[in-house]
DNA sequence: CTGTTAGCGCGTTCAA
DNA sequence: TTGAACGCGCTAACAG
């Protein structure tokens, strides 16, 4: 079942079926009648790869990321959020997982996709060096490269200024920082976005630590960070996960919360209301965030003037400051 | 840059470059390298329409699923493990959370993808019923069909099993089971395999509370449980999320866990170690069942034979039973 | 308004 | 081994 079929049967050209599909509306009202009926009854559906080739657009958008680097449920919500306004605008989602820069590239070259959403940019960051170089249209989940580009990320300056202010005003001055490998760029960001909000709010930052980004990881480094003398009064996780498990160790030493020691997150993360004391965290709106990054691989893939669009964070008090 | 550029530049026909490009033997070795140099050189790419409109195949799968409905990282391990041997093949993977049945229908019937994974199956499932009316390739990621087709899922029967003879030697003898909502399919067949396996070992289904997926449903439904009178000794929740609830609402109600109260999860998600009390859960092997789905996706789209492949569990033990 | 036709880029007979 | 030519299904000039 063929355009050209749907011509036949209905005794037109195939241009004026073309017409019809693709929404033009110099066709007349009885014409157009008779062809969409021709194709509802036979259940035609245009073959995209022929669409796609003749108008040299796929229809398509790529996010690609690390997907084992995600242990939280915010990835599902930004993804959910992106693929949701994407399909309005009927485009594809296409999720990689790169093992190469050349995947990634790949996919574009070979016209799969019309804009690339890239997660987890390093700095610098290889794949997007050689996306760009390439001329194909990216948008950036970060912080706004100085060269320009598209990008989506939190406003972390806010965000971090949001935690310190909270903490002075509860009176905490010595802050442990719970960082997390700083291979990753986001990593990077918080902690040092985090540390220049502390100290402009007057806090001292007592140390920082760094492994993995697991509750384990924050468990280990609160016991180091705790251990410490002067003890620090409060200790700033630079995720959820690393938060919990800070609490965790913060409590198996003794210590109350936030009494003896105050616990800070990042992310609100669903099991954020659960840990053992719940937690105090900031707020992102990821979904708005996953529809801005849709609306802006649109703009990339038709090669719109680029913008970076940073969001406004929220602090949701609960019980761990 | 065409296959006819990599020709002329080459100084052979176009019919040779193509068979280079698809690893054809039949070409004479010196032929092959000077054209492998060439599309170096350029750094050429087949488009990928175009050879999908010649080739009948889209070198593409669908997942569908609705995003929102997961609360927990096990779906992310899904998609990695999936993507991962996915792009093995070199298939791409389409993510799609259909609003319609008839979103999911037309990706297949406009040739986007050679087959697609439905998530979150009920029974019946119009979605996937109306795929199969129209031919289209379909993988559950369910329990399978009594009619057959192509199926990837836990091994219910067994968790269930391993669950309720751990309870039994444990001494427990009446069990809550806090299920969720029923209009998913998997919930459904969870809980009627537990309770079908608990009753089989021995215990006592004291009720059975179904809410949400949350871990306030699960709060919820524990103290709701536990004032029964007699009051039950153990706790069975459908997900882990649940159970972590469940704990606290044990605890809140000044039980202790798993003395007067022992509570099992299942999924063994992440946070499971990070409980309040330490969950005892069952762990699924999400990884290899993602390759599975992504062979059977493989050999749908070859229109094999179909297959159903259930995967055991194992029961790990922490400090809530 | 409607029809004809030339690409879009690649795979694949069929001859040579 | 190699090359010429057709077809995959659709869009978009262009002509009428």
């Amino acid at each position: 079942m063929t355009i050209a079929d749907i011509a036949r049967r209905t005794g037109v050209s195939v241009s004026l079926v073309s017409f019809v599909l693709t929404g033009r509306k110099d066709v007349a009202a009885e014409t157009r009648q008779r062809i969409l009926d021709a194709i509802r009854e036979t259940g035609y559906r245009p073959n995209s790869h022929a669409r796609s080739l003749a108008t040299r657009r796929a229809e398509a958008m790529a996010i690609a990321f690390e997907v084992r680097g995600y242990q939280d449920a915010f990835v599902l919500h930004f993804l959910a959020a992106l693929g949701q306004r994407l399909s309005e605008h009927r485009q594809r989602l296409v999720l990689v997982s790169p093992r190469s820069s050349q995947d990634l590239l790949s996919l574009a070259l070979e016209r799969s996709v019309d804009a690339i959403l890239v997660m987890d940019v390093k700095r610098p960051d290889r794949r997007v060096e050689l996306l760009r170089k390439h001329d194909v249209p990216v948008v950036l989940f970060g912080q706004p490269h100085p060269e320009g580009g598209f990008a989506v990320d939190v406003d972390y300056a806010q965000a971090a200024a949001l935690v310190a202010n909270r903490l002075r005003e509860r009176g905490h001055v010595r802050a442990g920082l719970v960082g997390g490998p700083e291979s990753y760029g986001y990593i990077r960001d918080r902690v040092q976005a985090w540390r220049t909000a502390l100290r402009a709010a007057g806090l001292v930052v007592a140390g920082r630590w760094s492994t993995g980004l697991s509750e384990a990881a924050g468990r280990s480094a609160a016991m180091e960070a705790l251990a410490r003398v002067p003890r620090p009064d409060a200790l700033v996780a630079v995720t959820d996960a690393l938060a919990i498990g800070a609490e965790h160790g913060a409590l198996e030493l003794g210590l109350r919360i936030p009494e003896d020691v105050a616990v800070v997150g990042f992310g609100d993360i669903p099991s954020a209301a659960w840990a053992p004391v719940p937690l105090s965290t900031v707020h992102v709106p990821i979904e708005e965030m996953g529809a801005a990054a849709a609306d802006l691989l649109l703009e990339a893939a038709r090669r719109d003037p680029p913008r970076a669009q940073l969001f406004p964070t929220q602090f949701v008090n609960r019980a761990s400051v």
